[in-house]
DNA sequence: CTGTTAGCGCGTTCAA
DNA sequence: TTGAACGCGCTAACAG
C-alpha cells in the first residue's frame, strides 16, 4: 500500500500541463483554464457558474482563457457532480400522429432556452418503450419525462419506480397517473365546433368519437353532446374510432346511413379517412356532408377540400409541458392541470345542409 | 494539509454501507453490489461488462445482487470514465417534412438495439441549430451526429470543429461535406417514375423539380431527364420548387400552361400543393393531368385521389445512417455512399393521357 | 474574494 | 481470478 502516492499528484499534473504547453492537443479541462488564467480550478468554476462572487479582474482573465483555449465543460463530469442529467426524455408512443411532432418541437424549443437536452423515446412497440424509459430514468440519463400519451396506457413500470419521478403529461391525461398535465381545452373546443355546425343550420349531426378509454376523446365527446343538448338535440349517431385514419374510413358507412348532414370528428386523422371514403363513394363534401375535425395537423390544409377543424396549440403544449417539468425539477409544484385555449379553423369542409 | 486523510476513507465507507444496511434508501452503487455479492467493485464491473474472465460462482452472486438491489450503472459516471456519451445527435433542420420523421424513427430503432441514446436537434432556426449541435459535440454530450439535411446547408461551425467529428449524412448529400452518406437511389427512382409515366402513354411531361442546390433534387431531375431522353423526349417544362407545399401550388399555372398531360414532381409535398390547386381550378386528376410524386409520406395515402409516388425507405435510411455512425465510432470506416433501392407505389393519380 | 481539499460513481491498471 | 488504489473532470464545502 502506498498511502502517500497521491502526494505526487500535484507535481505530476503540473508537469503534464507544462508539457502540453503551447500546442494543446488534448481537450482543455478546467485545470488548463485555471492555469492559463493563473487562478484555481474552483475559481474558474465559480466564475463560469456564478456560484460565488468573483472580482472583475479574475472574471476577465478567466473569460479570456476560456475563449483562447475554446474550453467547454465536459457534460458528463458536470452531470455526475451535480447529480443532474440536464436532459429530459420525450416519450412519443404514437409517432404516426403528426400532432405530436408539433408538441415535440415545442418541448425542444423550451429545452433549448433552458439549457436542457431532449432525448427521444419514440417507438410503436409499447413494451420496448416502457423498458427504455425506465432504463433512462434509472441510469439517470434523464431527469424527467414528458409523456405524450396519445391514448396509450401509462407505463406501469414507471409507476413502480415510485411516484417521485418527475413526469408531466402532455396533451392527454390518465386518470390513474397522478402527474401534472398540460393540454388544451378539449371540451371547450368541441363545444365550439358543435356550435359552429349548429350555426350553419345543421340539425342531424353525427359524432365520430375517439377511443372510450382516452381522456381527450371523452372530453371532446362530452363537449359535442353538451352543445347539441343545449339545443335539445341528440346526435344522429355516435361511432367510435381509434384516432387513426382507417377507423375514419370504416366509420363512413354508419355515418352516411344515419342520414346526418354533418359530422363532428374527434380528430383530423379520422376526419381524413372519412372524407377520403366519402369522396370515393361520390358523396360531396361539404355539399352532401359537412365535416369538422380536431387538431389541425398539417395535412388538414393539404386536402381538397380543406378541412375545417379545431386547432390545438401543439407547440405551446410542448413548451408548457417542458416548463412544468422544469419547475418540478426546481423543487416546486407546477399547476396540476394547464388547459390552453383551442381555436376554430374555418376552411372548406363545413357548409349548410342541403 | 492532511495528505493522509484519505486513509480513513475505506473505514468510513464501510460504516456508511453498514448503516444503510437492509433498508437501502439511496441509489445503489457498484460498491453496494460488490458488498452484497461479497466481491470487489472491480469484479462487479468485470462481470457486468465482460471485460475480464470471471468464475461462474462469482457471476451468479453478482447477478443476484444486481437483481436484488435493482442496480443500474449511473450513466454519467460511466460515460465520464469511458469517454463516451453513448448518444448521438439527430439533426433535423426541416422538421415540417414528415419524411424525416420516418428517418428519425429508423435512427431511434437502431439506437435502441445498440444501447445508444438519441438526442433531438430540431428547429426551424438554422443558426440556433448549428450552435446547438456544436455545443453538444464539444461538451461531449453526443458522440456523433446523424444529419438529415433536407436541402439545408451544412453547418459551417461543425467543419470548424475539425473533420474528425463523426457525422453521417442521411437522405441528402453535400458536395462540400466529406461525410459518409446513407440515402436512396434517387436517380433510379426518378427514372422508374418517368418510365412508368411513359408506359402509360404520356409524351408531354412536365417536371416539378426541387431546389437546384440540393443533391437529391438534382439526382431526381437527372433521372427524369435520362428516361425522357431515352425516348428522344424533352420535358414540356421544368419548374423549380423548394420541396414545400406552397411551391407546388405556385407551380400549377406554369405546368398547366405547358400543355403537359403528366407531371413528375420531385417530392410529395410539392405534388400535394400542385394537386390541391389543380383540383380547385377544376382540373381533373388523373383525367386531365397525371401526377407522380416522390417520398411516399403518409399524407400521400390520405388524399383523394391517392398519390402515385416513389417510395423512399425512410426507416431503413435512418437505421443505415445510425449503423454507419456506429461503425465510425468503432473506429472503422463505413461505406462512403450507401444507396438503398426505391419502390414505385402505384395509386390513383397516374392515368393515360386524354 | 480566492485556493485547498475531497469526493460524485464508475472502469482500469497492477499486484497478489 | 480477485481486489486495492487511482483518476476521469467537475463542483461544493470550507479555510484563509
Amino acid at each position: 500500500m502506498l498511502p502517500n502516492s497521491n502526494r505526487f499528484e500535484p507535481e505530476l499534473e503540473t508537469i503534464r500541463q507544462a508539457q502540453s504547453g503551447v500546442s494543446m492537443t488534448r481537450r482543455p479541462t478546467i485545470k488548463d483554464v485555471a492555469a492559463a488564467a493563473e487562478v484555481s480550478a474552483s475559481t474558474v468554476s465559480a466564475v463560469l457558474n456564478g456560484t460565488a462572487p468573483t472580482s472583475p479582474g479574475v472574471r476577465e482573465r478567466v473569460a479570456e482563457a476560456v475563449a483562447q483555449l475554446g474550453y467547454q465543460a465536459e457534460a458528463h463530469a458536470r452531470n455526475l457532480r451535480r447529480r443532474r442529467a440536464h436532459a429530459v426524455g420525450l416519450v412519443i408512443p404514437d409517432p404516426a400522429n403528426p400532432f405530436f411532432i408539433e408538441v415535440a418541437l415545442g418541448v425542444q424549443s423550451k429545452a433549448l432556452e433552458s439549457g436542457m437536452v431532449v432525448v427521444l423515446c419514440a417507438t410503436d412497440e409499447a413494451a420496448e418503450l416502457e423498458a427504455y424509459c425506465a432504463h433512462l430514468l434509472q441510469a439517470r440519463y434523464v431527469d424527467g419525462l414528458v409523456f405524450t400519451s396519445g391514448g396509450h396506457r401509462f407505463p406501469g413500470e414507471l409507476n413502480l419506480l415510485g411516484s417521485k419521478v418527475p413526469v408531466v403529461l402532455a396533451d392527454d391525461l390518465f386518470a390513474d397517473a397522478p402527474y401534472p398535465f398540460v393540454g388544451s381545452d378539449n371540451r371547450g373546443g368541441a363545444q365550439a365546433a358543435a356550435r359552429l355546425t349548429l350555426d350553419h343550420g345543421h340539425r342531424r349531426i353525427a359524432i365520430l368519437a375517439g377511443p372510450a378509454e382516452v381522456w381527450t376523446a371523452e372530453q371532446r365527446l362530452a363537449g359535442y353532446l353538451d352543445e347539441l343538448g343545449s339545443e335539445g338535440l341528440a346526435p344522429a349517431t355516435v361511432v367510435r374510432g381509434d384516432y387513426r385514419v382507417p377507423s375514419g374510413r370504416q366509420a363512413s358507412a354508419a355515418i352516411l346511413e344515419s342520414g346526418a348532414t354533418a359530422v363532428l370528428a374527434a380528430n383530423d386523422l379520422m376526419a381524413i379517412g372519412l372524407i377520403q371514403t366519402c369522396l370515393q363513394a361520390g358523396v360531396r363534401i361539404p355539399g352532401d356532408l359537412s365535416v369538422v375535425g380536431f387538431d389541425d395537423i398539417p395535412t388538414a390544409s393539404y386536402l381538397a377540400p380543406l378541412l375545417s377543424t379545431v386547432r390545438q396549440p401543439g407547440r405551446e403544449i410542448g413548451r408548457g409541458a417542458m416548463a412544468a417539468l422544469l419547475t418540478q425539477l426546481a423543487g416546486h409544484t407546477p399547476d396540476d392541470r394547464l388547459l390552453l385555449p383551442t381555436e376554430l379553423v374555418v376552411r372548406d369542409t363545413l357548409g349548410t345542409p342541403s
